[in-house]
DNA sequence: ATGGATGCAAAGCCTTTGCAAGCTT
DNA sequence: AAGCTTGCAAAGGCTTTGCATCCAT
């Protein structure tokens, strides 16, 4: 990693290597808040804004990408994983995997009919989980009427 | 339009008349800033908040919904349309549709195989488009390296 | 030594909201 | 009259950046 680094022209400090290694633990739609507090655990010193750029620079060398679901916050997401596209539950707000592979041939035969060369591409399907469907279905059931707008939680996002 | 919104508890105003109306002149990915422009342009007494509240009325009654392409800014898009992905050219900042009635008939069945309730999904491409792609060429055998940094132009965000 | 890296604080930007006044119904 | 709407300004919330200092090379 330190050689890749700099061949790039890149330094490497131990602050670096914490968040390196931070995301690669965490490595799933993470956010720039969750890998701060990650890196926190383990030294308390470290800045946010160092956080922020070795993410960036994460995404820089290829390494991750953005993703944007519908929670206002930007998401970092593996790169080395095969591809997939995310389930956003706008209930509990979790984030799960799909498979993309069947997909990702389709898209790649769209993309080359109209002459775009693809970078990268994301999938994204918003709806319920299952979970928390059988959630409001036995909630419904219990009580038809108790209190207005209980299906809407909101994330939190404190930093 | 009026009636409809009157079943669900709405007024009609004449800035909302001209939101709904402006919005749905646009209609593909505008952004609240531009959206205000336009309406600015017919009434400069209209206020921004009203813009965007009434933006989002338009996605709380089901006539569009936000579309996050990668430029920091959340857009929206008719739903009367029919179901289309995104291009979006990281060059020029474009975004062209292609249609996705092939793809969705997958992605409803991954869904449903995850017991997942659909509510909708995004599919969305991103890289450079052909006439970007042809611009940078010839401008590649033009001179090598004539300034740096040409080639990521910036979308504006003035308000 | 040197140029990249770090931390803190402060900007930036877009998105939301509080509130008093104005309009629909 | 009653309550939704509007406009303005201000607050939020996340993302970026300026800068002096520090550190890897």
């Amino acid at each position: 990693m330190r050689e890749f680094l700099k061949t790039k022209g890149y330094k490497m400090t131990p602050q670096r290597e914490l968040v390196f290694r931070s995301f690669f633990e965490l490595g799933e739609h993470v956010s720039v808040d969750e890998l701060f507090d990650r890196v926190r655990q383990i030294d308390k010193a470290v800045g946010y804004s160092t956080v922020w750029r070795n993410l960036k620079l994460i995404c820089e060398v290829g390494l991750a990408r953005e993703v944007n679901v519908g929670d206002g916050v930007t998401r970092y997401d593996r790169v080395t994983r095969k591809p997939h596209g995310h389930f956003y539950c706008v209930s509990c707000k979790s984030l799960l995997e799909f498979d993309l592979n069947e997909i990702a041939g389709r898209l790649a035969k769209v993309a080359t009919a109209e002459k775009f060369e693809t970078e990268s591409f994301k999938v994204e399907i918003e709806g319920v989980c299952k979970s928390c469907r059988d959630k409001e279905n036995r909630k419904t059931k219990r009580s038809l009427s108790e209190s207005p707008g209980v299906s809407k939680a909101k994330l939190s996002k404190k930093r």
